[in-house]
DNA sequence: ACATTTTTTTACAAAATCTTAACACAAATA
DNA sequence: TATTTGTGTTAAGATTTTGTAAAAAAATGT
């Protein structure tokens, strides 16, 4: 179950958050001022969590930066009513993870949260993946082919990352685009084709273990 | 996506339903008359149709047969406004999944209906199917046949799929076409013909588990 | 601002698969 | 038995899907 928690005083935008997450079935909690939600947070493990910059009580930044200090390592995502530059910088020294001006569409929040969760989930699995004679080490997107180094993009190793959790299954492109991209393509997108092809070509180039579904997807061996 | 079908005259009604269908983000349609009913029931695949029995148009009772005698499968939970026995009876016979009586409270249809579903995908989500020297792994689109894998084209290893979870049940080409190309029956083609040609040569060389049912389909033992 | 890298889109070729149509054959019916 | 109806089988052609390269767009570095 993914858990969110949104710290924001004023209610309506509380509501309308709370109401976009229930909708996509997370479970949501709040808190309306920055002890409370200071608390909230340090008391239960949160996946996301949403975070005002301006607060009665405590500061977004004090909260963040507190929370980091003790240890948290929930996705945090400050939200602050102006495109404020300054704010950005200090949110991200502070340890926050990513930055939403208000106003806001829900789209974009859903976006961002996607991108938080699965950052998470690629954190807490495993520090280092082997198959076959690859090695990747996901702290430092290093991927090593019989202790050969070899330098893959960003979204080439994610993609690796994910075949290599994932091994056996067919995983469709939808599948890839709403976890690797974070939210759904609308029409039909060729992008997973031409990373997978690039992805081929430099770890696989006799195509042995990443297979084509046809009429699904892509599956590793 | 879990996509249920209302098919309810009265509107005070219909529109209580479905608003707590929407709640559980279930995708909700609905029909206000039996004809209406009949036609969106037969031209989509819903999971779960929850059928009044007291209808203008065609009655729940005829509705309800008639899909079954389609080879439409889904759950179907009939609504009635008293708790007689004789519908009870009646709406089973004609092939219902479950009956409801009204008034009922949200509670009690929303179990009712995840009752349907988990039963529904029991028979469809099974990992692995096996079906005497067969093993059919979903999950990977694999086939093996005596630890032998066989590769079977998207269509082929859908067809096998589905004619392992119904078999014994003879599957018309109508029901086939509908449920395996999303399309309904259109008079004379045989793409099933020749798929499960493909298939018996490809699984069943000598025929013995793939039965023709004359006038009807096919069958598997 | 410009150069470089990465990602995405687009276009086209190649390949796999699906569908149609035809004919052969078997089963049911008169 | 002859006729009709339904299915098996095949192969060509149509369609869909994927591979690949290259251009366009976006992100990043200098």
């Amino acid at each position: 179950m993914t858990r969110i928690l949104i710290i924001e005083d004023e209610r309506s935008i509380q509501r309308l958050i709370e109401y976009d997450l229930l909708q996509l079935s997370y479970e949501v909690d709040s808190a309306f001022d920055g002890i409370e939600g200071y608390k909230k947070a340090s008391s239960s493990n949160y996946n996301v969590i949403l975070l005002d910059v301006m607060l009665p009580g405590m500061n977004g930044m004090e909260i963040c930066k507190k929370l980091r200090d003790d240890g948290n390592n929930s996705y945090i995502i400050m939200l602050t009513a102006v495109d404020d530059e300054y704010n950005k910088i200090k949110g991200l020294e502070v340890g926050a993870d990513d930055y939403v001006t208000k106003p806001f569409s829900p789209r974009e929040l859903s976006a961002r949260i996607k991108v938080g969760l699965r950052r998470e989930s690629l954190k807490t699995s495993l520090e280092e993946l082997i198959y076959q004679d690859l090695r990747v080490i996901q702290s430092s997107y290093e991927v090593y082919k019989k202790n050969q180094k070899i330098d893959l993009t960003l979204k080439e190793f994610e993609l690796l990352v994910y075949l290599i959790i994932n091994k056996g299954k067919a995983l469709s492109r939808e599948q890839l685009l709403t976890n690797l991209w974070g939210y759904s393509y609308d029409g039909d997108s060729r992008v997973v084709d031409v990373h997978i092809f690039k992805l081929r070509k430099m770890i696989d180039p006799e195509s042995n273990f990443i297979k084509t579904v046809r009429g699904i997807g892509y599956k590793l061996l």
